[in-house]
DNA sequence: CGGAATCCAGCACGATACTG
DNA sequence: CAGTATCGTGCTGGATTCCG
């Protein structure tokens, strides 16, 4: 059976809906599962930059995956929390990483080699 | 609880180990899903340039996801299979495609909006 | 503290032409 | 048929500076 040349028309123009495969969502993702978290927060375990990370933030929130609140105070305070659609993805994404923990050592010996 | 500024220290350098995100690696695999392919018939419904399918398909032999084999014939025929690591990436990736599937419409809503 | 503005580098990807 | 060679591009992400 020969490929469907057309195999691939439904998936969007290019990339992937949500952007899975970019640099931080998926790491965001993980630093908010348990709960909000501050902007200042987050900065330092993903060691981002703050103009990326306002980038990733803001494209997330854009696709529904997160909330932003921010508290009108001074100094300012500002939380970002999983939406409920943005939790449905830590599913999917604990299979990769579990994937990912299991087979880290075969693909290193290939690369390797 | 604060996060550790340490949580994703060993997630290799940045990105992850497979290029789960690049353009073209899950969709190889989709296409060897069901067998071995010519390079020919991989850039059909791929759409994809034979110089970017190339450099694909080494990285992804590089890491012990597929084989390539090459006949001494003439013409020249070539064939790119999984290899049982890369055929235990198509788990994962079916969840991947099933969140995708089921979410779409909701990250469009929130996207347009 | 939580950004915005600006500038810049690297790399993935594409287009085209050529080859054994 | 299955590539390689060359050139060009956009886009993601980084560094730095400034602001309310």
């Amino acid at each position: 059976m020969t490929l469907d040349p057309d195999l691939f028309s439904d998936c969007g123009t290019d990339r992937p809906l949500i952007r899975i495969g970019d640099k931080w969502t998926m790491k965001i993702i993980v630093c908010l599962r348990d709960g909000p978290r501050r902007f200042g927060e987050l900065i330092v375990p993903l060691r981002i930059t703050a103009k990326v990370l306002t980038e990733s933030l803001r494209a997330m929130e854009r696709d529904g995956l997160l909330t932003r609140t921010a508290y009108g105070e001074n100094p300012p305070r500002v939380e970002y929390a999983l939406t409920p659609l943005g939790r449905t993805l830590l599913e999917p994404l604990a299979a990769i990483c579990a994937w990912s923990a299991a087979h880290q050592p075969e693909v290193l010996r290939a690369r390797s080699a």
